[in-house]
DNA sequence: ATAACATGCAACCAAATGGTTGTAGATGTT
DNA sequence: AACATCTACAACCATTTGGTTGCATGTTAT
């Protein structure tokens, strides 16, 4: 299973930060595990509705989730695309640290727009 | 070989939020490639050796990087485990999503305190 | 000893973040 | 039609972030 579709540096900047926040990584596991609505959601955190929304729109930005409308609801969804992404990210650091990259100029590319 | 060495929110928190920096990002390939100085790394990048510093120091505070005082210079050095721990945590997210995780708690517990 | 270099840290600034409340538009229910 | 519910978005606010310059300290070289 490969999962190489090239990320600009500002698309894994809104990657990362979008998962460097407890209810986002809270939302995140949720919407993997099922779909839910943004109202669903937000009866789950401590916060007012529009809080939750707003982490919502972050995930969207980083392509994290989606939002599918179904009636006046917006069924929130994990992609499990991007969290694979960010596997390979990692996975190349790894690989630079065993000393498996020659050239670490093609690991620059990699991440170049 | 087994990363589980038990996170808080607020670790994860400035895990990803570490890597949500292209700056940042490269300076982890490059000391996970080998270590460097601050001043070797400063030279690298297009901004002041403050700035510089200020990376080196929010990556040491996601343990990401430590930092080895050798005669005046201070050797700068990844941290492949705290990779791996990265990828842990982006590993059980993809089991949620293949539904592996039968009890959501144990997850949630996983990365509570 | 003096000069040069590598680092650390404080003070400052503009922009982004994470939260709030309030208003308004769609959709569903009675 | 009237009402309730779900969503979207703007305006506002305190805090954090990512950058700057300037100054102080420790280490190496002349």
């Amino acid at each position: 299973m490969v999962v190489d579709v090239e990320l600009s540096d500002a698309a894994v900047d809104r990657l990362f930060r979008a998962l460097a926040d407890a209810t986002r990584r809270d939302i995140v596991r949720r919407t993997l595990a099922g779909g839910a609505s943004v109202s669903e959601l937000a009866t789950a955190y401590d916060m007012s509705w529009a809080a939750v929304q707003k982490h919502v729109a972050v995930l969207e930005g980083a392509e994290l989730v989606t939002k599918e409308a179904r009636g006046r609801e917006r069924i929130v969804r994990g992609i499990p695309q991007q969290i694979q992404r960010a596997q390979a990210l990692l996975d190349s650091y790894e690989q630079i640290w065993r000393g498996r990259v020659q050239r670490l100029d093609a690991l620059f590319a990699e991440e170049d727009n």
